[in-house]
DNA sequence: TAATTTAAGGTTATCGGTAACATTATTTCA
DNA sequence: TGAAATAATGTTACCGATAACCTTAAATTA
């Protein structure tokens, strides 16, 4: 591997001139300048980022870590998180945490590791507090992203999850829908907190009954295993006409387990849910759904980081809480009640 | 930051035996190891992956870079190199470069800088080279996924686009479609020329003849100006009845796009395409495709890759080339044309 | 013209680890 | 019982860069 002194020693200067040179800083005549340049690309030479982060004590490296890469919801955001950190001078790197608490904490330690500048978290879940705990304690600036996290403080994109959910609630309840079931994630994820708390008050507010058989309470990431939605689908007596995905992929997962037991959407059964499936749902628009601001999740997400960033030796600076309305896409997977077979 | 020595001193030992300590190394006594252990705990030790990678010369960390983050093609690709890393004890970082070389060129300068052990690159197309090179010439392992750069020997991993092209064309002419156009990925893109030439010799097979204006080369990636897909469109006369997609974005905004000239898709024409939407097709399934392997794209670029990195030193080893199947999947995009409005 | 400034560059120490080579007790064995 | 082996730890140098300080010659200024 080429070093600084290899050049500085084909150049003919000292390795602190070949510095200068990298970084335009100090005094270098032109003549200089010109043969470490000439000789650095000679040798093809590339700083060593380690190296230079070591005694720099900053590495200008940022993290951006989402907990399912195959949700568009999270890509799209991904995009915005990096459109800025672009804009800012930062290299932006990505870590897939499969909504599992451990990947998680393995990403978190090769983040401290790596001594990233900061980090734009979605947390898994309420149980990933002790690993961001440790980045605190480390001093590593943080922003969380669609999730809160309960015990800490800190900068949070979220969406207006509690008014979503009242949304498709009364969208569902208009179309005469009375028996609306719920599909969540772990009530250990805030956002899925908030979503059965939007469900319930809507419900209320439409003077219809909350029946704990009709929620159920799962995992928001994808899997092979559906059983647990199929002995859920069994158990609602009668069965619902209409159900709540709490994002995405789950409203994918209950459509299939609705289509292997015969039952069509949306002829036999409404479904809706967070969150949009991509560009892709343009092409044939079918789920009704609340669609977060993605993009805009990672985008402000990564400006209010770098101004944490920015900002660090000030002390006491209030933690900032920027929540993203809920805005519904009315499309072909809810049918009046009247029509339902 | 807490480093070895605040450690070693706190320990009342020497850095060096903290490290043993840290790497299981060398000989310690169960009493100094507890007691470093304890140490290590109370003050939240973190060790500085950058220090350590200065000296041993190797990082540990490996890097995936895609063309499109949104696309659900990489990111199932990305779950694919995910999961075959971590089995092989390696950390993998995301790059994303939006199919764009100069940001890919970017990437190929952070990740030189970060010395990571070796790359899995899915290129943005032939100009990728001369940074591909750079690469090569750094002795950086790499692995090319999904598209090859002519004048560079490496492993790679594809998919069997011209098998694919003519299994689209030989579907649609079984449909009684004549007039099939293709909308294709830039011809600086190795799977696009192959998909294109599957198409023409499809054409030949069935004996239809090749139109150069039914054919449109454009970018894989997503864009919101479809002016160029417009005039296209107003180009083609008579229209065709079936288009053929170079992949899954240009098949959304092919059928965008006829939708904006209230030209329905199947009823008016037959749209097919590369490359899968991801677990949202299965919800309503819409679009016939090539399904390409994407999960096994990644996972075995990235055995090939930990293969080149541990051989390491041994030359000579002949380049490894995988060809992956495509399968066609078929569903109700593409009506047979005598049912064509 | 002597005293300062400035331009251009060099030296040394350091960032946080680890390899390689000591060192010192303590065992083990001939 | 003395020599050799081993266990447990310490010292030193180095990975590749940069900050802080130092040096020298040329250009300015009083």
């Amino acid at each position: 591997m080429v070093t600084i002194y290899d050049i500085a020693a084909k150049a003919g200067v000292s390795a602190m001139t070949v510095s200068r040179v990298i970084n335009n800083t100090g005094k270098i005549s032109e003549k200089t300048r010109a043969k470490v340049r000439r000789v650095m690309e000679d040798l093809n030479y590339v700083p060593n980022h380690m190296a230079r982060s070591l005694v720099l004590q900053q590495t200008n490296l940022l993290f951006l870590l989402i907990t399912d890469i195959t949700n568009p919801f999270y890509t799209t955001l991904a995009r915005g998180a990096e459109d800025a950190a672009k804009k800012y001078g930062y290299r932006l790197l990505f870590g897939n945490s499969d909504e599992n608490v451990e990947k998680e904490k393995d990403y978190v330690d090769t983040i401290l590791a790596t001594r990233a500048d900061g980090v734009l978290v979605a947390p898994a879940g309420d149980p990933s507090l002790p690993h961001l705990e440790t980045l605190r304690k480390h001093q590593v600036p943080f922003v969380l992203l669609d999730r809160e996290v309960p015990g800490l403080d800190s900068d949070v994109v979220l969406g207006d999850s509690k008014e979503g959910a009242r949304k498709l609630v009364d969208h569902l309840s208009s179309q005469g829908h009375r028996r609306i079931a719920l599909i969540n994630g772990s009530p250990y994820i805030s956002s899925a907190r908030l979503r059965l708390e939007g469900y319930r008050e809507a419900l209320k507010l439409n003077d219809l009954a909350y029946d704990e058989s009709y929620v159920l309470e799962t995992a928001f990431e994808p899997r092979s295993d559906l059983s647990e939605i199929e002995s859920w689908l069994e158990r609602m007596s009668p069965l619902p006409t209409a159900i709540v995905a709490g994002n995405n992929v789950l409203a994918v997962e209950v459509i299939r387990t609705l289509h292997d037991r015969g039952i069509r959407v949306p002829e036999q059964m409404s479904v809706v849910c967070f969150d949009d499936l991509g560009p892709y749902s343009e092409i044939d628009p079918f789920l009704t759904v609340i669609a977060q601001q993605a993009y805009q999740f990672g985008y402000l997400g990564m400006q209010l980081l770098v101004e944490r960033i920015q900002e660090r030796g000030e002390t006491g600076l209030p933690w900032k809480k920027v929540v993203l309305p809920a805005d519904m896409i009315v499309r072909r997977s809810v049918s009046a009640v009247e029509n339902i077979l």
